[in-house]
DNA sequence: CGTGTTTGACCCGCGC
DNA sequence: GCGCGGGTCAAACACG
């Protein structure tokens, strides 16, 4: 019961508007990598997918991008196996909140806020000088949220996190965590955080699109890997 | 010593 | 306009 061999995956989701054009090649997988599901989302523009998978060896899941999503991985092979979960697609403007509603409300967010992609966020330059530039809520990064059953906090997604808060949230018994990726130019952030019905149900938020590959990590600095990350901006 | 975590304070958006 | 709640900052602390 490491909490790794199953994952209840819910991914609820915001696609970038980079045209992911129609038929998605599949994403190779691998090896230990289960892959639990890879649904298709229809677009006015195009097509967009996503595919998850575990990892037995570190409790990890993988989201297996695609255009617009945020992770950059590199399988290398290897199908996936059985469909295990299912997972929904979310929006991204408040989506994060969502993580404390149940995984069906997160369906319904979805729907709504697919389109709506007005009011983001003002951005850093909007900000302005104002000193720290504030810009909260309202973000223009797309979400991806996942809904895993682990009895760790934090999965092995490849990258390297750096926690910077926590905070005890309303509807949840257990506080929430916030991450942000320790590459330098990365400003990709996660929260994490459990569910309160279900202290095993561990709720994992990505914000924004990683510009490095999850084996540079260590490399960080200015390394340019565009081995794997096929999608930078458009 | 460098890196990551903890924790309280602060800021800001939103609902009432 | 006010209060609440969520998100972030940054200093202090812990650990390797």
């Amino acid at each position: 019961m490491e909490g790794s061999s199953q994952f209840e995956t819910c991914l609820p989701s915001l696609f970038s508007p980079c045209a992911a054009a129609t038929p998605l090649p599949l994403p190779p997988l691998p090896n230990q990598h289960k892959l639990l599901q890879m649904p298709l989302f229809q677009e006015q523009g195009g097509t967009h997918a996503v595919m998850l998978s575990s990892d037995d060896h570190h409790g990890g899941l993988y989201p297996l991008l695609l255009p617009g999503i945020p992770f950059c991985n590199s399988g290398d092979a290897g199908a996936g196996e059985k469909p295990a979960a299912s997972f929904l697609v979310l929006d991204a403007g408040e989506a994060g909140t969502a993580a404390g509603k149940a995984a069906g409300e997160i369906a319904s967010t979805t729907a709504t806020n697919f389109h709506n992609s007005n009011s983001w966020w003002k951005g850093p330059a909007a900000a302005g000088e104002k000193g720290r530039m504030k810009v909260r809520r309202k973000m223009r990064e797309p979400r991806f949220c996942f809904q895993t059953r682990s009895d760790v906090d934090v999965l092995d997604d490849g990258y390297k996190w750096r926690k910077y808060g926590q905070k005890v949230v309303k509807n949840s018994l257990h506080p929430r965590s916030y991450y942000r990726c320790t590459h330098s130019n990365c400003r990709v952030k996660k929260r994490v955080e459990r569910l309160s019905e279900d202290c095993r149900m561990v709720i994992t938020t990505y914000e924004g699109r990683h510009t490095h590959s999850p084996c540079s990590d260590d490399a960080d600095g200015g390394g340019d890997h565009t081995g794997s990350c096929a999608f930078t901006s458009l």
